[in-house]
DNA sequence: CTGAAAGCGCTAACAG
DNA sequence: CTGTTAGCGCTTTCAG
């Protein structure tokens, strides 16, 4: 059974050729005459060689390999990153490591500190950067992009959304259509993508002479589950007839939990979430939000950590646009 | 800035011992005096020593790596697998190297071939298997574990769900609720849960004196707009008042479908799904559902790779039961 | 119980 | 343009 593997030496006695050359004419680093390319070419065919890529890596220093570190692949936000991310991987060669953090700190400072040895480039959806283990990835030299949220180490490039635009779109959207009394479910308290939402979405609605409550802030985490008690906390007593949660999740346990209570979106109460996976077009009132740029967000993090990588590119941050998307969530006709 | 990685000699100089007991001090491989012991993890500490990978991979033979290759991440089914599956192994120090192939075949294969020689051990979640590609990893002497979706070759492990049951369970349950044109969403032809799912579904009704009209089949992908497609199909006219899905994800969408149609379920037509994915609960009407132990899936899966990895266990199939959620979706009050 | 040394498979100098 | 050879960092015989 368990067949030995072929190595290099192997397809280069069968070649004819010695092994730099075979190596050679396999990678095409060097020029090597056309018939001994074929010869070898077709050696490796023959013997079905593969290559041994501790080997390679040890001699060269590069594992081709790069490591994605998200909070919940479960989330399908996240979820379409990953399936991005693995897509440009594939179409370059490269193998992704991925590691799920379950947004625990500890895991993910697990994850930093094994992903260092065994890539060489590294994609961070960070939810409680451990700073000094990043800090010393990037001493170490491993090219780091930062994609979602926030990593304020220098050296480390970032990819991000306009988050804080967005909120701005929210509140102006959600004004428009008549919202008197707005609340907001936030992220978790350390999260820079809650941050930046609410603070657009404050700012906005100050500049329209609305204003947010404290009392009608609360902070939940980035889940369904999260939305609803959220909701609760916020409709409890019926304060508010406007809710703008930190991400779709939360705004589609927004939706059902109202109405759960008896509050008919968009009737009642508006709802508007931040993200545009794909369930905020499928559930029913179909929810209005902010639509990020998804293959945009995972191109430029790709490329950017590729360049990076391969030409020692400065780190640097690029900020995509976000879109309003109104669907049903916010339909409501307003007077004027 | 970038500065070199330590090597274990640098940490054996500091200790004042050769390399060779610094490196059984650090593994435990051979015994080594406490006090070399102690002086070698202290100096491995100071200089934040990691190890080469490549290095130790070479020399071993092993990658502490495995490979896990997915249709599609973005899938909840899939990505509660991926997620229980990291878990198992961070828990264990191991690496997962994800593959997506987007139901692709092609991509499949690639895949294989790839993570053949960058893992000890491959999780495959298959759609399309390249049969002599998997023999060859098998041959090759790659402990492979297929789940979900059988794969037969020959030294494959596999742990799968109960699927024709479920298929029985489905059709009793429809039949109970008052089915009496049922009508099915098949999978793609070639995948072997569909054909499961099916067999146990036309089984039991036919033992229940039912009948599945095979003009009452559609296949479609195993997507939400698969579903949508199917119940389009099987709602033209009207002909059938309940449909079994093959996935959950169709589900979802025959029920969104119906409703748009005008027909509402479960008073007009009962739907049924099959994965117990989250999303199952959440949407409105629920959606009753043939449950798949997921962690037991994946923790099943897991172990038996690792035992196939470590301790050359031989390959074996496992099988799970998958449990009936009946939920709104088929809460239809029925006469007697 | 510890050290010296070989060698995993490959690539990159260096000669020719 | 091709071949010989050193050596990447580590583990593991083999001596002592």
């Amino acid at each position: 059974m368990t067949t030995r593997s072929i190595r290099l030496i192997e397809v280069a006695l069968r070649a004819g050729v010695s092994v730099a050359t075979a190596s050679n004419a396999l990678s095409g680093n060097r020029y090597v005459s056309p018939d001994f390319v074929e010869r070898v070419v077709r050696a490796a065919e023959e013997l079905d060689y593969r290559g041994n890529h501790s080997a390679r890596s040890l001699r060269t220093g590069r594992l081709n390999t790069i490591g994605l570190v998200v909070p919940d692949v479960t989330n399908p936000f996240f979820a379409e990153i990953v399936r991005s991310i693995e897509r440009f991987a594939a179409e370059t060669d490269r193998s992704v490591v991925l590691s799920n953090t379950d947004f625990e700190p500890a895991r993910e400072s697990t994850a930093l500190s094994s992903l260092r040895s065994s890539t060489d480039g590294l994609l961070l959806l960070s939810t409680g950067p451990d700073l000094p283990a990043v800090r010393a990835l990037v001493e170490f030299g491993l090219p780091v992009v930062a994609l979602d949220e926030i990593v304020e180490v220098a050296g480390v490039g970032g990819v991000y959304s306009d988050n804080e635009a967005g909120g701005r779109l929210a509140a102006r959207h959600l004004v428009e259509r008549g919202a008197k009394v707005p609340g907001l479910i936030e992220g978790p308290p350390k999260l820079p993508t809650a941050a930046l939402r609410r603070r657009g979405f404050e700012a906005e609605l100050h500049r329209l002479g609305a204003r947010l409550d404290p009392a009608h802030v609360v902070q939940q985490p980035y889940s369904l589950d999260g939305g609803r008690a959220g909701t609760r906390a916020l409709l409890a007593g019926g304060q508010v007839d406007a809710i703008f949660a930190s991400t779709d999740m939360q705004a589609i346990g927004a939706v059902f939990e109202s109405e759960d209570l008896g509050y008919g979106v968009p009737d009642e109460v508006l709802v508007c979430g931040f993200d545009g996976i794909s369930w905020s077009g499928r559930i029913r009132p179909s929810l209005t939000t902010l639509q990020q740029d998804v293959s945009g967000l995972a191109g430029q993090a790709f490329d950017l950590l590729v360049a990076m990588m391969e030409t020692g590119s400065p780190a640097r941050d690029v900020i995509l646009p976000v879109q309003l998307m109104p669907r049903e969530s916010t339909a409501r006709r307003v007077a004027g």
